[in-house]
DNA sequence: AGCTAGTCGTTAGCCGGCTAACGTACCCCA
DNA sequence: TGGGGTACGTTAGCCGGCTAACGACTAGCT
């Protein structure tokens, strides 16, 4: 009983659903609000920067570049004293999508919490970095957690 | 502060990483346990069936069992009386994961929680199920939470 | 008995995510 | 000044997940 695993399995796919559905009402999908954020706070960032900010691999974003950049999002330009570096800019319809996505995620975020008070959200917050602390070093490599407690 | 969307999204990725890199050591892949325990609970199941037991849906079932089957895990067959229907049945191979994938999933199960009080888990449990249950409504279909608190 | 409606699995195609391999461009040092 | 190492983006290919369209089979009603 009260299987953490299971549970937060089942509450990351509903949370995926919910999300992925919010974005497509904005014509977007799940990550790209992510990217749409990062280029909202500081244009013109490169794949790798933009990587490196999400937490995300560069083929990752290159792939999704492309999608946003056919979708009319975002530009791709090589940037002018670096050859190697690619520059990544919004269009007018990615602006423009800032005020609306953004009040989206905050809705978003609201109903997530909604009927739970104060001192459970920040509960959860605790526990959840607590859970997060213990997972991060098994992810990286072929570690063997056999002998955790 | 505290934003349990963020937190919920960074733990998932965690946990989604080092669930894999447990599984790719018995040659399974993330979700391949789920299939495999639900065969070993009772084989012979079909595509469909396995679907609704997992909460996936039936083309994601149908994928998953051809790898599986290419990598000796599990067989199809035809059902003699129904030939619509498709069984799925474990090899030798399949059911000799049991064992060690069940404790490699168990280690994964305690080391998540590992330095977390019984009170801390009871309570992420009930929060998290609290918040599944605000999801859920949200995940089906075009649904506006926009009126929700 | 035959036609229709419903059930079931498969295929095609998309998305986000990853690793590995590749090609180009820069940079620094000999 | 040239060459080797390094940084960067792209491509290819895999996995889990989804929807939509398709095809085969059963079942049910007339």
């Amino acid at each position: 009983m009260s299987d953490v695993l299971a549970l937060l399995t089942r509450t990351n796919k509903a949370l995926r659903a919910t999300a992925d559905a919010a974005m497509r009402r904005h014509g977007l999908r799940l990550g790209q609000n992510l990217v749409l954020e990062a280029l909202w706070e500081k244009d013109g960032r490169t794949p790798g920067e933009l990587a490196e900010y999400l937490n995300v691999t560069t083929p990752t974003v290159v792939k999704m570049a492309t999608r946003m950049s056919t979708n009319g999002l975002l530009t791709r330009s090589r940037d002018d004293t670096d050859n190697r570096l690619v520059r990544l800019c919004l269009t007018a319809k990615g602006r423009a999508l800032r005020d609306p996505v953004m009040a989206e995620v905050d809705g978003l975020r609201r109903a997530l919490t909604a009927g739970l008070t104060d001192r459970e959200c920040r509960d959860l917050a605790t526990t959840l970095e607590k859970v997060l602390r213990n997972l991060i070093p098994l992810g990286a490599g072929p570690h063997d957690y056999s002998d955790q407690v």
